[in-house]
DNA sequence: TGCAAAAAAAGTGTATACACTTTCTGTCGA
DNA sequence: TCGACAGAAAGTGTATACACTTTTTTTGCA
C-alpha cells in the first residue's frame, strides 16, 4: 500500500552502526508523535534497509515494540502500529489513574529540594511554552513531567507499570484527540499536584493527578465513536451527526 | 559450571516441530516450578539442542521472557533465570495488592453463576489438596484461582499486568519460602473473598484479597536476608544468625 | 606456590539463504 | 461485469555461517 516511506520518518543517524534498542527508540518515538499512523506497515525487510540493518536485528527490535504494545506482532503476518479501540483506551485511563495515584501518593512528602527543583522546572517550561503556543513543545514538557515521576517512584514495580501505561495513554491520546480542542491545556493541574507532593499531603496529590488524569481523558473523543458505528460503516450505514 | 542439564528438565515432547511460545511456556513453567533455579544460565545453544530448534526461535522465546520478566538479557552476557532481590519482591507485593485489589472490587457482584460456580470448584479443589496434603496440587490450585481472575477482569489492561504480578509474586514465594512453613495453608481466605464477589460488596472483596496477600507475604523471609548480609559475604564477614 | 598473560572454549551478534505463507494482480469463463 | 483461480510478488520462519566478546583454562615466569 504505501510504500512511499519513511527514510525521512525514520531519520537515519547516517552514522556509525545502529542497536536494536536504538530502532525501539525510533519506532517508539515515530509512533507516539503519530508520524508513524496506526495499523501502518512495518516489514522487516523495509526497516532493516531503512536502519541499514539486517532483518535479525529489526525482528528482536519489533518483538520488544510489540512487548510495550507499540505494535502488534501476528504468526506469519506483517507488523503493524498498534490501535487500541475505545474500550482498550478507556481500561488503560483507568489503569492509570489507579497506579499513577499509588505513585504520586508513596512520593508525597518523600521527595529532595533537588527532585522538587526539577518537577518545579519541567512544570514551568510547560506553562512557558503554552504561553508561546508552541503545542508541541507543551505537549512533549508534560509527558516529562509524568514520567519523571514515575522514574522516581520508591516502588520500581509500580514505577515500570506507570513508565508503559505513560506511553500507551500517549498513543491513544494522539490518536483520539479532538482536532478542535488539541490545545486546550490543562493549567493549574500539574502546580497544584506539584504543591501537595511538597506539603506531604499523599491523599491530596493522589487526587489531583486523578482529577488531571480524568481531565485529559475528556478531553478525547471516545463517546461518539464506538463499536457500533463502526459496524454502521462497514455495513454501509450512515454517520448520524 | 552446571552444565549436567535439562533434558529431564524441559522434558522434550518428542513429537512435531515445537514453536517459540512452547519454548516459553515450558521455560516459565520450569522457573515457577524451581526446577530452574534463580541465576541459572540458560545458553542459546543448550536450548536450542534441547527443543531441537536453531537459536533464532530460542533468541525470540527469550527475549519475550525477559519482558516477562522471567529471565534477564544482558548484552554479549548469556541470558539467566531471574533473581528478584528481597527490595523487588516487596515492591512487586505492593503492586500486586493494589492491582488485585482494583480487579476483584471491579468484579464484585458482576460474576456470571457460572464464572461463581467455576471459581467454586476450583476453591474446593483447593481445600481438597490441603485436606489430602497434596502441596503442589494445592498451590498449583490456588495459582489458577488467581489467573482465573485476571482473566476475567473487565478492564482487560489491568488484567494482564495483574497476570503478570501473579507470575512475578509467585517466582519470588518460590524463591523465599520459609521452609518449614511451606504448607501453611491460609484457609478461609478464598471461601471468604468469594462469598464477597458473590454479594456484590466490592469493598470487602478488595479488604480480603488485600489480607490474603498480606499473609502470603508474611510466609515469606523477607526480612532476616537484605542486602547488608550479602554485601558481608562478598567482604568476607561471618553471618550473624 | 602464586599469579599474570596467552590460548582455547563457550557464547552472543548479525547477515544471509532458502522454505513456506500470505497477499496482490491479472486473466479467463459464466 | 464479476468472481474465482493461477501465478507472481511480498513477506515471514528458521537454519546456518562467521565475526566478535566473554569466560575459562592453560602455560610460563618470578
Amino acid at each position: 500500500m504505501n510504500e512511499a516511506w519513511q527514510r525521512q520518518i525514520l531519520a537515519e543517524s547516517g552514522n556509525g552502526r545502529i542497536s536494536d534498542q536504538q530502532i525501539v527508540d525510533k519506532i517508539r518515538r515515530a509512533v507516539l508523535t503519530q508520524r508513524l499512523p496506526p495499523n501502518t506497515r512495518l516489514p522487516e525487510g523495509a526497516l532493516g534497509d531503512i536502519f541499514g540493518v539486517s532483518r535479525s536485528v529489526v525482528r528482536k527490535a519489533l518483538t520488544r515494540l510489540d512487548a510495550e504494545h507499540v505494535v502488534s506482532l501476528a504468526p506469519n503476518q506483517v507488523a503493524r502500529v498498534r490501535a487500541p479501540n475505545i474500550d482498550e483506551t478507556r481500561d488503560t485511563f483507568v489503569a492509570r489513574r489507579l497506579v499513577e495515584g499509588e505513585v504520586v501518593a508513596l512520593l508525597a512528602g518523600k521527595l529532595t529540594a533537588a527532585q522538587l527543583a526539577d518537577l518545579e522546572k519541567m512544570v514551568a517550561g510547560e506553562a512557558d511554552a503554552y504561553r508561546r503556543g508552541d503545542e508541541g513543545a507543551r505537549i512533549e514538557q508534560s509527558l516529562r513531567i509524568h514520567h519523571l515521576l514515575a522514574e522516581l517512584s520508591p516502588n520500581r514495580v509500580l514505577g515500570s507499570i506507570l513508565t508503559d501505561l505513560i506511553l500507551r495513554t500517549s498513543i491513544v491520546i494522539a490518536l483520539y484527540r479532538r482536532d478542535g480542542l488539541a490545545s486546550c491545556y490543562l493549567e493549574g493541574d500539574h502546580p497544584r499536584l506539584l504543591a501537595h507532593l511538597r506539603a506531604g499531603e499523599a491523599e491530596a496529590a493522589r487526587g489531583a493527578i486523578v482529577d488531571h488524569l480524568n481531565a485529559l481523558e475528556r478531553l478525547m473523543d471516545l463517546g461518539s465513536r464506538d463499536a457500533s458505528i463502526d459496524l454502521m460503516e462497514i455495513l454501509g450505514g450512515r454517520r448520524v451527526g
